[in-house]
DNA sequence: GTGGTCTAGACCACG
DNA sequence: GTGGTCTAGACCACA
């Protein structure tokens, strides 16, 4: 379910949490179904548990999960967390546009390339 | 021509390096036209040379500039850059395509954000 | 009667006990009037019975009820309780308030703000 | 500066954060002032440098400060924590208002207390 | 069992 | 010097 690269250069628990949230909001992870542990999941990985848990800890403050002490994590897809992803890969998607376009990339060729992540999603 | 931002998380040396890597592979510093030189880049933007100095040394690495001991650095735009760059620039906008229709946005979407970077940029 | 917020950063325990001081101290459950029992409230809650018999034991250490053992808990408000109950809440009023001030609300909007919960409650 | 309360129930993190929320959204440690260092308080509170770091690091997220690695963290008070915080505290103000009422205290005894506020800070 | 806090200490990247 | 990440391991509160 969560693959860590150690090769990117991202700091592990960002890549925990990001790949969580692209699970939780894609629907993968639906709402109320619950996260692993913070124990399990880290000895899963081989990561420190402390590691983990500021993963979950940001997951909690973006609306992505709710973690009750004693009880465990669970899945709390929050709307705003939803809108608040959207917005940001929606201006990263302008950016990235813009930036090609100014080396000369046609909009035609642009289009293809976002047609073409529909064949592999 | 350089701006920093203190806000971003990127590390100044690389908010240099993007900010000339654009500048060159744009066409907007052609090649063989100077580069400002380090000491005087680095007073007027107020940032320790040598922060300056390791933007320039990857855009060497990278192809887009020479430095030429005594003399200054020059832009010498390689094919080999731009390729890359537009390489890493195209999977960027396939993957962000791909996670937005993963959360639910329609392919029109997604070509009308790519088309709207063109009245911007 | 007793509601359980997931979302409420405090324990369950903490929760259960604040709303049955709430409801003792103003009155709403009136003295010697009795208690649900451990085992009911737990199952109507859906919560583990250790954590309502916490509730309960700090309760009644407060002199808020008192368990008779076989019999159940009783509401029992003592002076002593509802005063320290009134200075702690005082105390929070003032501290407020002066924080308030300190980020330049005016008198007259915390006094507005004082008024206002009492269409409310 | 900062005083450590053990006796508090919160967080030691928490303690240093809500203090220096206090200190910058109040005015006293105004826009673009240098925070102390994270070693340097660490040391001064006897705290480990994690703990500080913590602290700093949800101040940051909050748009209190903004960190800059290797050149310090610094003061930035943005709008909208001002305007969260006014709103979190005028909530608290208004439900402890409440509280008060329904357990017999008057209006004229909580007013009273707010403006009390005024003398000491 | 769960999540949460804290420490001690290492290492890295940056300036 | 600075902030940031990570680990190992302890301890606590809660259910």
């Amino acid at each position: 379910m969560i693959q860590i690269d150690y090769r990117d250069p991202r700091p592990i628990y960002v890549q925990v949490r990001e790949r969580f949230r692209e699970l939780i909001l894609s629907g993968v992870l639906p709402p109320d179904s619950k996260m692993p542990s913070v124990r399990e999941l880290s000895s899963t990985l081989a990561i420190n548990p402390n590691t983990i848990q500021r993963a979950y800890r940001e997951l909690e403050s973006d609306g992505c999960i709710v973690s009750v002490p004693g009880r465990g994590s669970y899945v709390c897809q929050s709307d705003a967390a939803l809108l608040a992803r959207r917005r940001e890969l929606t201006e990263r998607l302008r950016a990235t546009a813009g930036e090609l376009r100014a080396i000369g990339v046609t909009e035609e060729e642009l289009i293809a390339t976002v047609k073409e992540g529909n064949t592999h999603d």
